[in-house]
RNA sequence: GCGACUUUGGUGAAGUGGUUAACACGUCGGAUUGUGGCUCCGAUAUGCGUGGGUUCGAUCCCCAUGAGUCGCCCCA
């Protein structure tokens, strides 16, 4: 138990890091790319703002939050994703007052109790990007465009983008009402799940693995015969856009989304080899939150990405790079009468600049030199009492063998370059 | 939350109801005097996820529990 990282948590080890760093370091880059600056909020917040803004009901609050009080008697909640925080933040400090669009992205640790499996963990990560205070569809274009551009500069392959409308309160309840309906009279032809998701939420029988193969499944209502007009026209808009772009999408109408806040535009982009854990990343345009959180009516847009999933992907397509630890130099003293001399060296070559390591254990000399061939450093620079009387140094090219003994002061003007 | 499978050393793993738990890699040490990568030699699990039980005896049988993986669910 001790010695255990709780389930569904995972370390991430230093030979991981590199990757994590990488990753970080291309999603800051293409974020500033497309104008978006980063905003860090707290990992926990009032359970309330979850409930409003994820919506009760959905799986996520019902059955997944890490809820609990703190000392305070505040219900507190660690987040299980990250815009209704950064909506809360937008309101908070007043984001909206300079006017225009904001544009932020994230990047962060969440938080859902869920069984975990490859590509799902309880504490996960994701970054993910918010626009807001603009109903312009070119902005949920441009949001497509962040994700896919993202992925596909990271080298992946075999990405499929689907794209949807899920309306808005003016036309979704037309459409909800019409596909209850039409499942009522199939309700027999209907799964377990299915038939509770009847009352709750229609629109998932749609996407059912089970169900959504039968074939009254064509039969059913689609949601463009319900759009309003706006809706629609939004639609084309983002559709022309992509198209624009050059990039490829499929028009998915089961495509739904888990969140309450969602309206228009929703996309997933998926990754299928992940398997069950395949969507990469998904979002979509939630014009109704920012409202129902508090704020004036204020449309906006975002997705989230599961950065275990990208790694995940990245492995799958051997696009990790094998890790490159290298030093330039690494220095083996001979004998206690060295051992002061050689940690000087060390020091000197690290004041200027030079990536430098020694073996602190007391071992051979035999066995420095076997490390020093390990640690993948160009030179070995060898030290014991003759080098200590005469101020020098023996530098051995490790790559070459050949050997020479330099004064210690020129050490730096070695070249280190492999 | 449901179902299935897996669980042996630092790693990959073989294995049996009963004396020393294969093998490989890794690690450590050694093969004359201050020198690596190759080779050779030696060392390296009193332990078989954890806790019970059955048995003269269990790593191998039974029960419970933990963890991981896959599928469902959900989602990133």
């Amino acid at each position: 138990m001790l010695t255990n990282a709780p389930r569904g948590t995972k370390d991430i080890l230093p030979e991981q890091s590199a990757n994590w760093i990488r990753l970080e370091n291309k999603i800051r880059e293409l974020c500033k790319l497309y104008g978006y600056e980063e905003i860090r909020t707290p990992t926990f917040e009032h359970t309330e703002l979850f409930l409003r803004g994820i919506g009760e009901g959905t799986d996520v609050v019902d059955k997944e939050m890490y809820t609990f009080k703190d000392r305070g008697d505040r219900s507190i909640t660690l987040r299980p994703e990250n815009t209704a925080s950064v909506v809360r933040a937008y309101l908070q400090n007043k984001l909206f007052a300079n006017g225009g669009l904001v544009k932020l992205y994230y990047i962060g640790s969440m938080f859902r109790y869920d069984r975990p499996q490859a590509g799902r963990l309880r504490e996960f990560h994701q970054f993910g990007v918010e626009a807001l205070g603009e109903k312009n569809p070119a902005v949920d274009a441009e949001i497509i465009l962040l994700a896919w551009e993202f992925l596909k500069s990271l080298g992946l392959e075999d990405l499929t983008l689907k794209i949807n409308t899920v309306g808005c309160p003016a036309c979704r309840p037309i459409y909800r009402r019409k596909l209850t309906e039409f499942f009522t009279e199939e309700i027999d032809e209907l799964c377990e799940d299915c038939r509770r998701r009847l009352e709750k939420n229609p629109l998932r029988i749609l996407d059912c693995k089970i169900d959504g193969l039968k074939d009254f499944m064509d039969d059913a209502p689609k949601i463009e015969t319900c759009l309003c007009d706006d809706c629609r026209e939004h639609f084309n808009g983002v559709k022309k856009l992509l198209t624009a772009a050059g990039i490829p999408f499929a028009i998915d109408n089961r495509l739904v989304r888990g969140l309450d806040y969602y309206t228009k535009t929703a996309f997933e982009i998926q990754y299928a080899p992940l398997g069950a854990q395949s969507a990469v990343a998904g979002g979509g345009r939630y014009d109704g939150l920012i409202k129902e959180i508090g704020g004036d009516d204020t449309p906006a847009v975002g997705f989230a990405a599961g950065l275990e999933r990208i790694l995940l992907a990245l492995e799958l397509q051997n696009l990790l790079p094998a890790q490159d630890k290298k030093i330039s130099a690494f220095v083996v003293s001979g004998g206690s009468a060295a051992e002061i001399y050689a940690f000087k060296l060390l020091t000197d070559l690290r004041r200027k600049n030079i990536a430098a390591a020694m073996d602190f254990g007391g071992k051979s000399m035999k066995s420095q030199m076997k490390a020093a061939a390990k640690s993948g450093a160009k030179f070995a620079l060898i030290v014991g009492e003759d080098e200590v009387e005469t101020s020098t140094v023996t530098v051995k090219n490790l790559e070459t063998a050949a050997q020479e003994k330099i004064p210690v002061a020129e050490v730096d003007k070695l070249n280190f370059d492999t």
